[in-house]
DNA sequence: CTGAAAGCGCTAACAT
DNA sequence: ATGTTAGCGCTTTCAG
């Protein structure tokens, strides 16, 4: 392994100086034609590469942006994260990832290994557990900050998330075009704000539509299958069962479908489903299931494109401005809420 | 933004020099507890965070590893990342995520920035397009490599596969016991050794059961669903179409399923098919879908535990030894292969 | 336009 | 057991 050359190795087959070499690589200081052509021929001669430690020391510029998702081989992280990578390494960046693994605790200490690493700005997504946010109020003090999707209450601080209210009002919306008219909500935990949103919008379509909230259809669980599962056995013990469900995610969705199909509940023409993310493997069940699509990539690419417009904004020392941005989803509806042998119902 | 504290400020403050404080810190010197302690305290009490770039530039060693995958987004590589970047980040390293986007021009783009940012070692997998292999032939003499999942030959190289051979040699073991006679194999570029194995595992495994070779069956395409179809309709021209298909990728898989659903075809009854990866969603699929489970989060984590132990080598002077790990695949059956109005039959 | 010199913060010989 | 010294490789005033 030969030694790696330096501008040092490089002035001085020139026999200029280092801080010469270092002008004309980077360019933008003036410095004569001449010597930079010949800087450049000797830079590939010797195949030089910068040390990017050196430089990073010296400018306390590291280069590096960091990620924080509960955890990457969920579909929806993968994919935001696949968004916002793109855009960042396009930009000369290399993206550090990091899973919290929805723990506050792991979560605290790959943001303490972020800032060690001296990232240059960090975009996050909150664990499940997270209650205690004073320390992303204390790193955005630091580095630019750009939250999404799994967010905190903060006026302070940059934000990607899609309008939870608004796709659960669609949903509701089309179910009721459907004609289904007992519309249950099986949801995440509502002090993560997203989940609480979308039973708020789902309270909020009913009553547009007259219809009756009953706080029995309104059930608070895990996102995941088998509590969908649960859910649905707890649903079904009503003696006034719902005949549509809207789910907070797909996976509680899937949880409904199996239940339904062990059960002999016809979907759609028994009960009506509407899922929360849209998933990959949605429109591959049969039925396809309707979901709420999220746009993952585009809030992964969004969430770059504010924490660059931070950076280039600090860089150039201009104050920082708070932006949050909020996506609308879009229903993509299938054969899971769409009954073709019932005719559509006007709203009331 | 207050200055962050500094060795020099905590030796300053206690009247003792800087390299005393780095030793007390690191803890590998000998130093007296008292002032240890002392200097521990003094670290607390100023907030004092190393910073990583100083001693980074000091040491060589910038606590960086660098993963290099096609695309995030795809399940298989996402829980290998997950899988890789638990055991990483445990260790005390920070984990750097590039994508190739199965461009090889992108792939040598990526791994410059990674030998740039001066990382410690790298786990990959190659780019679909990737021919020219020398480019990690001469990382790897810089630093410690696992290559994972696609490889390519070479004894000098670190590795991490399933046994795609063995893979597909159960696939068809499988499909021949439950009576399928005329199996054709989809498959993904040749070149990338594991599409490779698993066509030579295929034809192995025909042989073995005294059935014919038929190089029609043998179907050559990039592993998505759109190529599955365009696949489907080339197979099903042939005078006599196959009655089974052991697909490379459950992508592939899919698209056969769909073309199979719009032309009539029974699945599992007239057509009996297998996929390779054992995705999330083939278990969700009507019907679901066979699949060879790669072990994709072992594998992450396997490729993990080589990369650390070839570090520790380094690091304690030790010569590097060459491991390359198979992972034996497992068959998943589901209904897609397994017709039950058909009598199992045994092979001949 | 180019050179000299001073570090960024930390570590590792070497000396005391 | 602790201090002294000398950089790692690069950037950036400040002179010339």
């Amino acid at each position: 392994m030969k030694k790696k050359a330096t501008i040092v190795d490089i002035a001085l087959r020139l026999g200029i100086t280092p801080s010469a070499v270092s002008k004309a690589l980077s360019g933008n200081t003036r410095i004569s034609d001449e010597t930079r052509s010949a800087v450049r021929a000797m830079a590939k001669e010797l195949d030089y590469q910068p040390n990017i430690m050196a430089s990073a020391l010296r400018t306390g510029k590291s280069g590096l942006i960091g990620i924080l998702v509960p955890g990457i081989q969920y579909g929806f992280f993968s994919t935001a994260i696949k968004g916002a990578e793109e855009l960042l390494s396009d930009a000369g960046y290399n993206v550090i990832i990091c899973q919290s693994r929805d723990s506050a605790r792991h979560e605290k200490k790959q943001l303490e290994g972020l800032m060690r690493a001296k990232v240059e700005g960090v975009i996050a997504s909150l664990g499940m557990e997270t209650i205690d946010v004073e320390f992303y109020k204390a790193l955005a003090k630091e580095v630019p900050l750009v939250m999404f999707d799994r967010v905190f209450e903060s006026e302070s601080i940059c934000s990607v998330v899609i309008d939870d209210f608004i796709g659960a009002v669609k949903a509701v919306d089309h179910l009721v075009e459907m004609g289904y008219q007992r519309i249950a909500h099986m949801g995440g935990h509502s002090h993560i704000l997203a989940f609480d949103r979308r039973i708020r919008g789902y309270k909020y379509a009913l009553a547009k539509h007259n219809l009756p909230v009953n706080e029995d259809y309104i059930y608070e669980c895990s996102p995941n299958k088998d509590e969908g599962v649960v859910a649905m056995e707890r649903l079904f013990q009503l003696p006034e069962p719902p005949d549509a469900i809207l789910a907070a995610s797909d996976f509680l969705a899937l949880g409904v479908v199996n239940y339904a199909k062990s059960h002999h509940l016809n979907v759609p023409e028994d009960l009506g489903v509407v899922g929360f993310s849209n998933e990959e493997f949605t429109r591959h069940l049969t039925p396809s299931l309707t979901s709420v699509d999220q746009f993952s990539e585009s809030m992964g690419e969004v969430a770059a494109q504010l924490l660059l417009d931070q950076l280039s904004r600090a860089r150039k020392g201009s104050s920082m401005v708070v932006q949050q941005r909020v996506l609308v989803p879009r229903l993509v509806i299938r054969e899971s809420s769409f009954p073709k042998k019932r005719e559509p119902v006007l709203a009331a």
